[in-house]
DNA sequence: GCGGGTTTATTCATATATGAATATTATAGT
DNA sequence: ACTATAATATTCATATATGAATAAACCCGC
């Protein structure tokens, strides 16, 4: 049997305990997906998420505002934008209004690569949306967006 | 105005996409969480984990195991068990049964440690309990399961 | 009993991430 | 104009994770 409604969301800690395991281990598993259609044209998702950031904006981006969009160190992107340089992905330029700045620019293979991604991220999301139904979705919206 | 329910659960794949990274970026917000409140008592995620498995099953597991319980690779659960070795918290001792085997044991040390990381990890699942409403509770469990 | 395949842990190379330290450049306040 | 402060990217040390290669020990079928 079933505890009624007005119990079943008060003194339940234990039972959130474990959603939150569940909340964080469901997010590792869609990783995992990612990372190993990303895998097929060669990207990790660090990578495309990097990429997909410069694609979008359509100009280059400072590394700190990389960093920013990524929100990750800034030291972290140095070593990805070293990796993506490595994969004739992205090019470093150098800033003229400041001299302190470095700004990655996204080669012609970097935007094939990008596109070819977002074409896996996308069968990814197609499997995911299938399992979740539409009322399911509100809820799961509202309780995400409250964890920022 | 909002579309009809009807609706709302076709044709949303690019709202679906949101929620994908929502859901990836919500459980990274957690374990940030999770992170900040074990480094108070000197533990990281990854070690408190390790420890949580070996203080519930209440004996040494091989490495082998605890790689399985943790779902990764064995070569991480030895560099794993390399740190929490030279913190004190846990021992290697060989086991009789299997001379290829190494067993991990936790210390008093690792006990009491593990009972502080515990006691942290409670607050923020309490921060987390009280973040979502009990109707969003059962649909996040739903969604939940169906991504193992 | 033994030879071949499996399982064990480790080591190595690598990717991702953080944070501290450093050097260079910009900018504000005086 | 100069100095103090801030922001830039990089380097370094470290933690976490993976996967390939290795060595040791196990086990099965013969």
């Amino acid at each position: 049997m079933n505890k009624p409604a007005k119990l079943r969301s008060v003194n339940s800690s234990a039972a959130d305990g474990q959603m939150m395991y569940s909340l964080v281990r469901a997010a590792h598993v869609l990783e995992s997906r990612l990372e190993e259609a990303l895998e097929e044209v060669g990207l990790s998702l660090a990578k495309f998420g990097a990429l997909s950031h410069l694609v979008k904006e359509g100009e280059p981006l400072s590394l700190s505002e990389c960093a920013m969009k990524m929100t990750c160190v800034r030291s972290n992107v140095t070593q990805l934008v070293d990796r993506l340089e490595a994969d004739g992905l992205v090019r470093r330029v150098e800033d003229p209004e400041d001299r302190r700045a470095v700004r990655a620019v996204v080669t012609a293979l970097g935007k094939e690569r990008h596109a070819a991604g977002a074409r896996q991220v996308e069968k990814v999301q197609a499997e995911f949306a299938k399992t979740i139904s539409g009322t399911d979705r509100n809820a799961l919206e509202r309780v995400l967006s409250a964890l920022r």
